[in-house]
DNA sequence: TATTATTAACACACTTTATGTGAATATGTC
DNA sequence: GACATATTCACATAAAGTGTGTTAATAATA
């Protein structure tokens, strides 16, 4: 009958991420009733949940689909690909200043860090230091950049290492700067789903001579199994305007800087 | 005109190789003669050539095009992938059976280890290591594998790690059994453009309790400027049926087992 | 300034991809 | 094991995406 028009590839992974959505919203959904919900054919929602099921971010039974841990999902990096960008590029603007020609700069495994990634490649003589394969890459792309992966237990779903090789290697340098990002942070305490990855984000601080913190206003008033500290360990605190009052207050009573980068609003999603 | 069929997206790839196989061997072309060459617009041919040298393949000049030193190129991996496939397949296919499912594997960075990779995730409870970035996600794609990232100094263009800091790293593990390759080899006697992965070769088979050389017959009567050691250092020594009988020979009177590995022929470039 | 090389803008034709249909196969339930 | 329902397969279709060459504008060299 009434053919539909063909999507664009783009159209499609948002349909996808959405289908996502609404089963990290709840838990567990009927194939049929997704199908329906987002209006194609039940080939299709199969082909979309097929797709989401070979990356790993929801579960295919027979008729139903059912979510993994939700903040475990979220952190996955080809979740998170893509998501509030504008965000993203607007702290990296606003955080890229702190960055001196010729020193050695940590960059945590976040995809909060991924546009700024880009930005460090247009500053000289740049030492930089990572253990996510996305931000090495991006920085290796620039032919004179010197790039130190930090070795140790490799995740695939976040495509970084952690563990404890990871924590020595840490331990045992002292770059100039770190930029560090967060999960999920509550009146100034910060939080990781992932044990691993709270104890690096620890352990940075520590090691770094400066160190600051990129969180956009999403990442406000939630909280994850693993505590790894407050902000009051950082030297910088960078994030967008859309921050809650209060939250905002909370950081200021640590006695920490607070960066608030403007973000240009076109459509933003809430 | 006579409009020419669009080609598919492979065969403007594979152009692209034979574009850059010329430029290599003849160190710098007009690019004039290279578009009536490939009988393809000036136009495509500077689409061509802008591709190549975004990937740091070959330097544009005006006019003319010149190469980066010829080995140099071969060993970078943007280069090398999707080359000798059928090769390497059957190198993989050779190896695989020294893996014992529960062992601890490093795998050396190389294109020629990509099908072996693959091939490992079907090995139950396997640790595997390695510096190579490609190597490290295809074996992390499997849900219940785990992955130990070597780390140190990041090369963009091979997509791995290298230096004192990997060396240091290598030397504190004792993996079972090492898969490596090589670049080049002349009577048994191994080499590699680049210093660093040089030393890193020879540290593998130093600390690996058994050690496999996989090697496809395109590598044999070459040298290259850092020499690693000898096949006598290697446990075992796998290749495929084209490999040239003086050099099968010269392995043999090293005292090292060697395997032929059956390529299945159906259009092979020589 | 004259000449040649490169890039930009566009139209075209081909390839690739997302989709839905209906049939064939697989999976679970009673 | 029979039945119902879910999934996959094979195919046709339409639109998105891509490689190409032409012409015109711009840039670089002599």
């Amino acid at each position: 009958m009434t053919r539909k028009a063909r999507p664009s590839e783009a159209a499609v992974e948002q349909r996808r991420q959405d289908i996502l959505g609404l089963v990290l919203d709840r838990g567990e959904l009927r194939i049929a009733e997704l199908a329906e919900r987002f209006d194609v054919s039940l080939m299709t929602m199969h082909r979309d949940l097929d797709d989401l099921a070979a990356r790993h971010l929801l579960r295919k039974l027979r008729g139903r689909v059912a979510s993994f841990p939700p903040l475990t999902v979220e952190t996955a990096t080809r979740f998170r690909e893509g998501l509030r960008l504008a965000e993203k590029s607007a702290l990296a603007a606003a955080a890229i200043g702190e960055v001196v020609p010729g020193s050695t700069v940590l960059v945590d495994d976040s995809t909060t860090n991924f546009p700024l990634a880009g930005q460090l490649t247009r500053i000289e003589r740049l030492t930089v230091i990572t253990n996510s394969v996305r931000v090495a890459q991006t920085v290796a792309s620039a032919p004179e950049a010197s790039v130190v992966f930090i070795g140790g237990r490799y995740h695939g779903e976040f495509e970084s290492t952690s563990g404890p090789d990871t924590l020595r290697a840490l331990a045992s340098i002292r770059p100039d700067l770190a930029f560090v990002s967060a999960t999920a942070i509550t009146h100034g305490h910060l939080y990781h789903p992932v044990q691993d990855y709270a104890l690096i984000k620890q352990e940075i601080c520590r090691s770094a001579a400066r160190s600051v913190l990129l969180v956009d206003h999403s990442k406000f008033g939630r909280t994850a199994t693993y505590p790894h500290g407050d902000v009051g360990s950082f030297d910088l605190v960078v994030t967008d305007d859309r921050i809650p009052a209060e939250e905002l207050q909370a950081i200021r009573d640590f006695g920490v800087e607070v960066r608030v980068a403007p973000v240009r609003r076109e459509e933003t999603n809430p």
